[in-house]
DNA sequence: TATGAATGAGCTTTCATTCAT
DNA sequence: GATGAATGAAAGCTCATTCAT
């Protein structure tokens, strides 16, 4: 089953409706700049965007901003801190699995990333990774999350201790590259990956 | 064989001193201009670094940066025309084939992507894609030659056609995502992927 | 007799104990927004002191700082008008007085300064002074204060007329000075004088 | 006998005109600058002062004033380096003294105190000496200086060690007192001191 | 009386870029 | 080519003050 509010592939516009229904400029002022902010943030890099763009693209008075968000970094932590969520535990995750369907399970993990997160906010993740602290430490436990994930997925699905520790690892890891920069990539040279594809590649790897 | 140069392994000062065997501040101006740029974006990044800063590493004048490059971005785009260069035709790769050793294919060209640059032109690459169309340009080539190089390392060494041709896109991508962003993701999230595994991995998948 | 309250060695705790004998963040708001305001233009300056800071220290909200001063001068004015008294008349003085005795009379009057006032509030008198007008005229009449007891207690202390007036107001006038002065040019330059002493040196120079 | 080159009594135009013997535009830029902030500072304080009055009057572009002093503190800074020299050995001063003279040692010392420095310079040293590390290190050299000269002064014109040394210590700190404030004491409250009479109080003092 | 969000002018500072020498 | 003073637009940020509640 695939569910929309999480899948990577649904566009901001669908990500915006459906988490707040509502018109862009609507909610208090703080809620209008961090929403101003995650566009412009995403759209042309932190550094690139002054505070007084967020705050006339909020329709808030230049003031206002500090008066949220003292320094302009701020608004970019508290945009991590409350717009990304990385989750790291879901109990349904056994539940669904189906031992011997290791495609399923990596392709079900592709499409329901533990990461609560609008588009926006994902290339702000990517984005200002190497820069900022906060926004590198949520993506760090990220990817180390989805690393669990698959090796979970895989070991479940491949019962039998088929395939050494290390190569399930390196499954793993490899799968959990290409969920977290497929984005990334398609943004950047246009090139798609498939992540189905992948999962059965890796799958078909470890048998 | 092995060359060292262009090993995505291989350290920034490593590199510094098989490329120019000098002293860092050596060279004319304009080269320690391009030294001093390519050290501070991949540091701080482009927007963030001043080109006061530029020249007061470089040890020249202010006014002489803006005497070479007309503008900053210029050191940008000098930096990414002539130092990155994206080898797109490679005649002995075909003669290092070994039919068969598909592992071997992919390893080799783990270790020497088509890509002359330096780590910290690496990162630059990398990091200003989405901002600047020239940079992008030159990934989205990299990323081209490396697919293609891992389909063509594929093909030859997996003859006969065996798996589907959609499989082989899959797994040539899978391993281009990987190496691509393999220093980044290590250097944001401290994560390793060894190449090598991956190779096998993918190597195996396709039998 | 000596009393503590006012004399210029006390502390500022034991003056704030003294006076209030209460904990610093009692009182209604509208006195401990004096406090802080007191505590915060001695240590920084009226300038470097915004109101939000007084505020804070006060633990009101910035909003009843206007709601009681309707401009941030009207804090420095009302500290002032309501913190600093200069004792201009006091009819005890005559009757402590010792025919004979200028140094003790002078002594006297160091001890007990006609100002009734913090340590720092006296701080505040002389740093506003020559940017704000209510402050600066409060200060002169301390001086034109200090300078006519100093006289009378010289006067009085040495009867016969003995050395001429312009003498003595020289004496009455370099008296003040040292003792509007000492605290002033000992916290900033470390250097103390002992008004005791310096009664008795311009004592003695009238004989 | 020397007169009105550093006489306290000059007024700041003559002070101009005597040291630089140009007009107040004249000069290279960063002259301009700290002729500008000298005036602006003197007048209405450092806080209150914007750095874009400074560059208006100066004739400057705002931006010129961080061309040279990266910081605004640094502008004060500079001033005080520059523009008041405390003279701490000075040989004639013995050549001067006429044993038994008192009166006129200290006389002289009111008139030429051991600092170099234009009336504005004065205002900004005692105005912001508590705010300032820099200008209260410069007064409290001040300070010592005058209390030296005048203990020097003293010594010599009282051979016979009369008087004890205690009272000849309160003797040089009362001249320094009265020497170091009578500008600031005369303009915040209009009581003017004449140096030579406390000079003569002091030397009658001690016969 | 009490509150803190809202406001915008103005602050210090930064910086790419120009230009006379 | 080489230099660093000059320039001014724009940045991040501060802050007194207002005002609806």
């Amino acid at each position: 089953m695939v569910r929309s509010v999480d899948s990577p592939l649904q566009t901001a516009k669908a990500w915006s409706r459906s988490r707040r229904g509502k018109q862009p400029s609507d909610g208090d002022a703080r809620t209008r700049i961090l929403d101003a902010a995650e566009e412009l943030f995403a759209g042309g890099g932190y550094e690139a965007t002054p505070t007084a763009r967020i705050a006339e693209l909020a329709g808030v008075p230049k003031g206002l901003v500090f008066h949220y968000f003292p320094r302009k970094i701020d608004v970019l932590i508290s945009l991590v801190d409350e717009r990304t969520v990385v989750v790291e535990e879901e109990v349904e995750e056994e539940a669904e699995a189906v031992p011997g369907d290791a495609v399923g399970a990596l392709s079900r993990l592709a499409r329901r990333l533990p990461l609560r997160a609008s588009p926006a906010m994902r290339r702000i993740l990517f984005r200002e990774a190497d820069t900022h602290l906060s926004v590198r430490e949520r993506l760090s436990r990220l990817n180390a999350e989805i690393i669990r994930r698959a090796r979970f997925a895989l070991e479940l699905a491949l019962p039998g201790g088929r395939g050494d520790a290390a190569r399930l690892e390196a499954a793993a890891a490899t799968f959990a590259a290409v969920l977290l920069y497929q984005e990334s990539i398609c943004l950047l040279t246009g090139h798609h990956i498939d992540p189905d594809a992948v999962a059965e590649l890796i799958a078909h790897a470890l048998h």
